[in-house]
DNA sequence: TTGTAAGCGTTATCAA
DNA sequence: TTGATAACGCTTACAA
């Protein structure tokens, strides 16, 4: 035994009278080794309580075991439900999540990402969105032989290197839902130009109108950044065209948050003059006044799911399940929609 | 130079002319060494943009470059702005940041934090509250030889282990700003128990009462545990007592999003009938209607603080300036606030 | 199926 | 002020 007090596999090797390549055969769970010998070292491996260490590993292996986060700062609860997600699926393994945010509007991203992958020589990253959607990111990945796994809302990637939500469809179900309720006149709040999910949402609301035989009116339609102050332009403008919207559909929740107030500083109550529909099921969304009906994806679950196929395709034995790549959004009715009055 | 395309500290050495441990000694800046063989090992590093491969230093040191940030789950808005302060410290340095969320009320969480610890060897710590307020854990770093610096609500611990927030007089300032108002009958939603800050919160709200002579039914504090819910039930009980609170200070603001959702239902209109303050100027605080009067306290800057704390207590050289150790709160004001009607 | 020897890229020891 | 040599704890040839 060490005097560091912890056990090496020198000292496993040792106790158990084999040698320490055996015991890293065990370790690593080779298939060619005899089944008694392998039950007598995990006996002493228990016995001491033997834990490999992870740096001796990485540096002989060339390869950390560590996870890496990269993402560019979107909403922070749902990056807290990413970070969740991976957690959930890294517990009791030997792997660790490292957090790198970027700056995806740098000139320098790929060149600093490509020093993160290199020095850290992480074992594989998750990309969220919208860095998630740059394909140079991705190859820059395969390039150094990092393995990585995007997150979008749509499928952008292989099966092994992809989770996507299918935000098109969900949003095109949220409005049929509006339609349902007797809307006509709908107004679009669009997330911003180079974001996928901003293109797949805006997508969805124009496939529900042009399936109920809708005009869409360019009046009908503001552009927003994802941000509460964004939206309350959006709305405002949405709001100042005669006759006016019945109801709005958000790209997202923190906009829809900005469309309330902009409604309420009109004297408009929700939802008797105005339904609205946010999309993400943030807090922010059960907590307003009213309550929000919103489109909920499911991003702890992707994350998971997104951990699992980083660390499962690094393995030896192949996983039993293989995790699945397309996740679905449901819709979370609350008060904020009713049907128009007039 | 290596296949794998990095140079190694072999290659400086051989190009430079002089040993490893020499460039090992540039590499650790130690004072003694020649200053021109300093000035062309560098020259050598520059050329060959040579990079200290993390792994192999960790396995000699028996220390990794990792700052582990360890928190229980506590809001997510929370939880981002540390790991943003942290990053901010962190960036352009060799080390990186790995999160761990802990269940405080597990049985094995100590041990689990210690099997975390002692498995990475992680430099450092950074502890959030609640897990930053029990003693047993920073002891526990401590033996370890980890280093630590806990995140709290008042100081608990020598100044080079500890970033605090003035809480109780942020509270205090808050209410006697209600006080000034023409506010009287003050109701308390309580944070729960276990929690140093809501200890210090809700000191600070009877300090501000007692200071101004006014006198505190116990009728007039709810408990609640720092979630909508909560604050919704909270505010329920507190609106029942006849006569009712004019204003209503909440201990965080999920809790004071509660209370105004509970005021409404019951068709009281903000601030006209009921003022609200919350704590701690999450974006809810700006979203809600109508924005809410809360207290900031500066958590990134506490987070970038402590971070760097944990890396200057171990570098060579001393770093140029302390830093600071209490960070202190300010109230903003938004609409919620108003005197009282009567 | 198992063991031996030689790395992986750094730092520590101790002598020069 | 510098350098040779031995760790650090594990894995990957290559042999046996």
């Amino acid at each position: 035994m060490q005097k560091t007090g912890q056990p090496t596999i020198n000292d496993v090797a040792r106790v158990a009278g084999v040698s320490k390549k055996t015991v890293s055969r065990v370790i690593n769970r080779s298939p060619l080794l005899n089944e008694e010998t392998r039950k007598r070292v995990e006996e002493v491996i228990a016995d001491l309580s033997y834990i490999p260490n992870p740096q001796a590993r990485a540096l002989a292996l060339r390869r950390n075991f560590l996870i890496g986060l990269v993402h560019d700062n979107p909403n922070a609860q749902t990056v807290m439900n990413v970070q969740q997600g991976m957690l959930e699926a890294l517990h009791d393994t030997e792997f660790e999540m490292v957090v790198r945010p970027l700056d995806r509007g740098s000139a320098t991203m790929l060149e600093d990402l490509r020093h993160f992958l290199e020095r850290q020589r992480l074992f594989g990253v998750l990309l969220m969105p919208p860095i998630s959607e740059n394909d140079s990111v991705a190859k820059l990945c395969d390039d150094i032989g990092c393995r990585y796994v995007r997150m979008g809302s749509a499928v952008l990637d292989a099966a092994d290197h992809m989770v996507a939500s299918n935000d098109r469809e969900a949003v095109q179900g949220a409005v049929a839902y509006l339609i349902e309720q007797g809307h006509r006149r709908i107004g679009l709040v669009a997330g911003p130009h180079g974001f996928r999910s901003a293109r797949e949402r805006r997508q969805g609301f124009e496939d529900a109108l042009a399936e109920a035989g809708i005009a869409l009116p360019r009046s009908m339609i503001a552009d927003g950044n994802y941000t509460f102050d964004s939206g309350l332009v959006a709305a405002e403008r949405l709001l100042d065209v005669v006759p006016r919207p019945t109801a709005i559909f958000s790209s997202n929740d923190e906009m829809a948050a900005g469309v309330i107030h902009a409604a309420r500083q009109r004297g408009l109550e929700i939802p008797r003059d105005l339904s609205i529909i946010g999309f993400d099921d943030t807090p922010i969304a059960a907590h307003v006044w009213p309550p929000l009906t919103t489109v909920r994806w499911p991003i702890a679950s992707m994350a998971r799911s997104a951990a699992l196929k980083l660390i499962a395709g690094g393995m030896e034995q192949e996983p039993d399940v293989e995790e699945p790549s397309l996740f679905l959004s449901t819709l979370i009715r609350r008060a904020s929609v009713a049907a128009p009055r007039e």
